[in-house]
DNA sequence: CAGCCCTCGATCGTATACAATATTCATCAA
DNA sequence: TTGATGAATATTGTATACGATCGAGGGCTG
């Protein structure tokens, strides 16, 4: 019962980054696996393990546990533990319904605001985006939409709407990768992204909007019937 | 939640709330604290002070805290505690155009789907609420309202979207306080609860959407109005 | 006198230990 | 065989104890 750091505890999950607290830098772990897919919704999360595995108690962990509950990732159930979520399909449907609700309204709001600088980052995610579909490493390619959404958002001056739209990307985000491996719009979204950021500099705005609207429209009906069609696990 | 167990046995004089954990029983009793305004914005909330007082040690305090950053009714920075949230002019201003960009849009889904004991419960809620206000009694508004307009929502088939319409309309709620105790729209509001309800039971429900988006809409404009006059503390 | 550093107290974060609850599985009766 | 029942075990929830970090105030240095 000692402590007993194995290779993988000793990376002291404290000393890893800019995190404050051990219980923020385990959250931020988890966070990570259950996005990356490497824990598959209706995974269930025992404190007892996890505190081994990161060679720390359970107190923290199950502080993470509770952020992660915050995030939506895993539902809490007292004294029966945590479980990973997944989403159903009416809930993916609702998604992105939401999405194509608030995001043109604040692009509409943001797009105007946006700097030459805010554009040239812009345009490197929409590179690395790309080159990360050629190359076919999914794994970081939710991150890399999420950062580019909220990028062209940014300036709408809404915080509560860019976080709930922060919240609802996240949500997307396993979900499309699994669209994205599968069907063949990558090259699709790729221009319209591009087309999105023309538009923008170009002062075009509301056709700007309507295209993320489209944009995003079409990611949810493209998801949803994968969904359907591959009878997904309940 | 849905908790309905009883607290036995237990002795604990914090634990005589009929929750499971006392975690969440005081989560519970804070957030009420806080949504009464009973706690300001502003205000340090110490884990000591608070556990002493419950009679509790410091561990479900910490976890209740961390509910309630979940529901952003408290902000917590690493080794320097929680404070109680308040909400700026533009975040009222931008969770009362979310309501607005919303709520019609479910009302529209889910009138249709009102049961005849839906009504009785969404008028039952009204004449309460209405009584409530002629007493003056104002402190349970904000739980009368929130529920009147989610039960208006409840069959939109959006899980995602009401609980998103959920959190607006806690964070309304301190705030809405503030403006009916001012302001003379409390009939206003009652009579357009009122007509609200005739036009969904009338099956007139584009009518109620834009007349639900029209209640909000006026109630957001004269809460920001009053907040600019009244100087409001940052 | 101003500014930096260091010590100290207060508060928070985490580890260990104990209590409470859910789940499992063997037992037994119909 | 099947269903219920109750002890044993596993897992979570909470208390206590210890270590880490932040902020304030005093002394030293220029």
């Amino acid at each position: 019962m000692a402590v007993t750091a194995r290779a993988r505890g000793s990376r002291s999950v404290a000393g890893g980054l800019g995190h404050r607290t051990v219980s923020a830098a385990v959250a931020e772990a988890l966070r990570q696996r259950i996005l990356s897919g490497a824990l598959a919704p209706g995974f269930q999360l025992r404190q007892d393990a996890l505190a081994e595995e990161f060679g720390i108690s359970r107190i923290p962990i199950r502080e993470a546990l509770l952020q992660l509950e915050a995030s939506g990732l895993v539902k809490i159930a007292p004294h029966r533990g945590a479980v990973v979520t997944g989403l159903s399909v009416e809930e993916i449907e609702d998604v992105f319904q939401l999405r194509v609700s608030l995001e043109p309204q604040l692009l509409i709001l943001s797009a105007r605001h946006l700097t030459p600088d805010d554009f040239s980052e812009l345009r490197a995610l929409r590179d690395e985006y790309s080159a990360a579909l050629k190359v076919g490493t999914v794994e970081i390619w939710g991150e890399l939409n999420r950062r580019f959404h909220l990028g062209l958002l940014r300036h709408a001056g809404r915080p509560r709407s860019l976080a709930i739209v922060a919240g609802l990307l996240q949500d997307c985000d396993r979900p499309t990768r699994l669209q994205l491996s599968v069907s063949g719009d990558v090259a699709r979204a790729d221009m319209e992204h591009t087309t999105i950021l023309d538009l923008c500099e170009a002062g075009e705005v509301v056709a700007a909007a309507n295209l993320l609207r489209i944009h995003v429209e079409h990611a949810g009906h493209s998801l949803v019937e994968i969904y359907r069609k591959s009878a997904v696990v309940e």
